[in-house]
DNA sequence: GCCAACGTTGGC
DNA sequence: GCCAACGTTGGC
């Protein structure tokens, strides 16, 4: 079990647009970044991945599931990029903004805060322990 | 809206 | 294969 981020513009897909589609879930397209594709092929179905809004929110929102695992992605004719599809889990009962992981010296490894313009990143599972407890969730 | 950081592209 | 130019992203 591995744990990821999948970091998005909420005004072109946000967290509702995704609770939306409940468990049919939706692809994670449009990614034209070979170290986020990389870590797509690198996904499993089952495994979890935090939901972040970028630009004016920045701030973890919601948990998802993998439920199909790396395949083209539909939205282009170019065979490099593939992606994967997620479902939303659970939202998060209060986000954990991008300012809370920068002020938690335990999370100054963390990719978000390293490199910020990465897409699709690892997550630690000890990462993945105190952000969701930030969150509100056990 | 600006700008710094980063990744990709293309000419050599 | 290098590197300058360019485009994109995302935080501020």
């Amino acid at each position: 079990m591995n744990y990821w981020l999948f970091k998005s513009e909420p005004s072109v897909w946000s967290w509702d647009m995704q609770v939306e589609k409940g468990d049919t879930g939706e692809e994670w397209d449009g990614v034209r970044n070979y170290q986020a594709r990389n870590f797509m092929r690198d996904m499993k179905i089952g495994d979890l991945g935090f939901f972040y809004h970028s630009q004016s929110e920045k701030a973890v929102v919601g948990i998802v599931e993998v439920i199909a695992e790396a395949h083209p992605d539909s939205t282009t004719d170019d065979d490099r990029w593939e992606c994967v599809d997620i479902k939303a889990v659970e939202p998060l009962k209060s986000p954990v903004t991008l300012d809370d992981c920068k002020a938690d010296e335990r999370l100054s490894d963390m990719v978000l805060v390293k490199n910020s313009r990465l897409s699709v990143q690892p997550v630690t599972a000890e990462e993945w322990k105190i952000v969701r407890a930030l969150g509100g969730l056990s």
